[in-house]
DNA sequence: ATAAAGTCTACTAAATCCGTATACATTATA
DNA sequence: TATAATGTATACGGATTTAGTAGACTTTAT
C-alpha cells in the first residue's frame, strides 16, 4: 500500500509544480488546497528539501519552490524518498535489500521471481510518469 | 509489501502441489520443509481451506491437500484469501475499494490513473502465475 | 520589534502484523 | 474402547509501523 506520505507528498509536488518558476509558495497554503494536515505535511517537505528536490525560503513571504522542472521528477524518485521500497519482497528490492529470513533457497525461489517482474513492470510505470504528466492529466490534456 | 501471511500460504500450496493427488500432507511436514511456524500455518491452511482450496482430513493420518489442479491457482486467488488488496491505493482496489479520505476529486486524480495503471500490471503477471508454474521454476523447468 | 514563515526533534494513539496459547473435535488404530 | 494424532476455532499479546501532534527554535520581511 501506498503510504499517506507518498500520497501526500506526490501531491505537494503537483502543486508546486503548478508554480514553478513563480514566488515561493507556503506550506498552509498547500495544506489547504491538498487537503494535508499541515504539521505532517512539514515533515515531509523538509524531506523532500532536503533531498534536493526543493527551494525552501524562511521568513515573511517565505515558502518552498521546486528545484527541478516537473518533467524532470519521476514517481520513483519520489517513492523512493518518502516511501521506501517499491517492490513487494525485500529479496526484490533494488534499494532496500533484504532476504526474507524464512527463505531456504533464494536463488530457486519461484515467488521471487514472479515478485521481481512485478518490481519490473511496476518500475516501468513509475519511473515514465513525472509531476508534469500528472499536472497535465488533471487539467484534462492527453499525453502524446 | 507482501505479508508473511501470503508468502506463507503460496509456499504451502507449492509444497501441497508437490504432493497432488497423493495422500494428505500434516501442517508439522509442511511447517518444516518450508520454514514456517506451525500455529501460524495452521491459521493459514484454515483459510485456504473454508475458501474452497484444500480438503483436510483430521485424526491420525490426516492432513490436508490441495482440491484443485496447481495449473488452476493462480496468484491473484491465493492473495486475495490471505492478503487482501493487490492494488497500492484503496481508490484502484478492485476487491477492496474505499475512497482516499484526503482525496478532492477522484474522478480526476493523476496519482489515482498511475495506479491503477500499476494494479493492472500486477494483476496481469499474478493472475498468469499459478501454482504449477511455480513448482516447474524451483525444479529447473523452463516455461514454454 | 514583531510577525510570518520554515526547521528540527520528540512524542503518542491507533492499527496491523506475526506469532502463541488454549480448549475443542474428529479419526485411526492398538 | 482408550489413546494418540491430527485438524478447528478463537482469543490474546508483543513488536512495529503509520499518521499525526507538540513545542521550541531559527530566519527573514517589514
Amino acid at each position: 500500500m501506498l503510504s499517506k506520505k507518498t500520497k501526500y507528498g506526490i501531491r505537494a509536488l503537483i502543486a508546486l509544480g503548478e508554480h514553478y518558476d513563480k514566488e515561493p509558495v507556503n506550506i498552509s497554503f498547500i495544506a489547504e488546497s491538498e487537503n494535508i494536515p499541515k504539521k505532517f505535511l512539514e515533515q515531509i517537505l523538509l524531506e523532500l528539501r532536503n533531498a534536493g528536490f526543493l527551494y525552501s525560503k524562511k521568513g515573511a513571504g517565505g515558502g518552498y519552490s521546486l528545484l527541478k522542472n516537473p518533467k524532470d521528477i519521476n514517481l520513483v524518485q519520489v517513492m523512493r524518498i518518502t516511501g521506501g521500497p517499491i517492490a513487494q519482497l525485500p529479496c526484490v528490492s533494488l534499494n532496500f535489500y533484504q532476504r526474507c529470513e524464512e527463505c531456504r533457497d533464494e536463488e530457486n525461489c519461484g515467488i521471487r521471481d514472479t515478485f521481481r517482474d512485478v518490481r519490473d513492470a511496476t518500475l516501468k510505470i513509475l519511473s515514465e510518469t513525472t509531476i508534469a504528466d500528472l499536472i497535465a492529466k488533471e487539467k484534462g490534456i492527453p499525453k502524446e
